[in-house]
DNA sequence: GACTTGCTTTACGTTAACGTCAAGCATGGC
DNA sequence: GCCATGCTTGACGTTAACGTAAAGCAAGTC
């Protein structure tokens, strides 16, 4: 009974907890993080540049916590819905911890996190109409295709 | 029972023939589609220009049809989800017409709209696995207010 | 101590998606 | 005939998101 729906909420509430925990623990070279995103140096220090993160440096070298880390991975996940740089800045500062500020503030959180849910929730919902649209081309396309069958059989 | 879901496909079916329709009927100027879609002469253009409109010229001007107008709809609606204009060029000659071709030709294109498909539906799973991290954010910004109205009524 | 390896910064180049003039034709009003 | 209006085509500027050298420090190897 709701399962699967519990492990997306289990799922989602650690991803925030590593996004917002304390950088300590498992460090990481940015060699590691590029090799394990598939991605370049140069992006990683270009989203450094853009104030997406802000790693530690060791000797003038970046060193990533786990929490860097999880910061990268959305940076990611927001590119791959097709969110603009600027927009995910915005969606990291949401998933920043909000336990300290006052009620004035945490209203105001409230309000960005509802917008941003939103946003989000209409541009689904774009997809979703391109996908059925897409789906009834393709069952068109697959009704010509057996009707070819149909009249080669019947030969 | 599954009006709503019927209502989508049957809006989708119409949608797909408008912009498989003959260019006749009604016709529009550039100031027309920018108007009715708040979008700049210049980018209609520029959609122009990169091969994704194709409108009829009068004296020089250029005159739209329903389908030039759905095809920027269609356009509209890939920039609301995050596409870029050539993957959105991709979007339109799949909804191009598939009568046509032979056997062959439709196999590939039902290959291109099942991965079409695939993209967007592994799209609007990350989109919803941030929905479901920003609902958790939003809970946990809301529990933290309900905390403090509660100790402000003990006092 | 020279060399390689891996990091660094600086800087210039590139593609996408337009914005922003500038200059010119075409049409309708007076 | 003149002028305003609305369209047109260049051409150059701009922002985003990096790619691509170029040149230099820092640590480990032999």
């Amino acid at each position: 009974m709701g399962t699967k729906k519990n492990d997306e909420l289990v799922r989602a509430e650690a991803f925030v907890a590593s996004v917002q925990q304390v950088g300590d623990g498992e460090l990481f070279g940015i060699a590691d993080l590029c090799r394990e995103f598939g991605i370049s140096p140069r992006a990683v220090r270009f989203y450094e540049d853009k104030g997406l993160l802000s790693p530690r440096r060791v000797n003038g070298a970046r060193i990533y916590t786990r929490r860097d880390r999880a910061r990268l991975l959305l940076i990611l996940r927001g590119k791959a819905i097709g969110s603009s740089l600027a927009e995910i800045k915005h969606y990291l500062e949401l998933y920043g911890q909000h336990g300290e500020g006052r009620a004035q503030q945490l209203k105001y959180a409230m309000e960005r996190t509802g917008e941003a849910i939103r946003e989000l929730e209409d541009r689904r919902a774009n997809i979703d109409v391109i996908l059925a649209e897409l789906r009834v081309i393709n069952a068109s396309v697959q009704r010509q295709l057996e009707q070819r069958q149909r009249s080669r059989t019947e030969d």
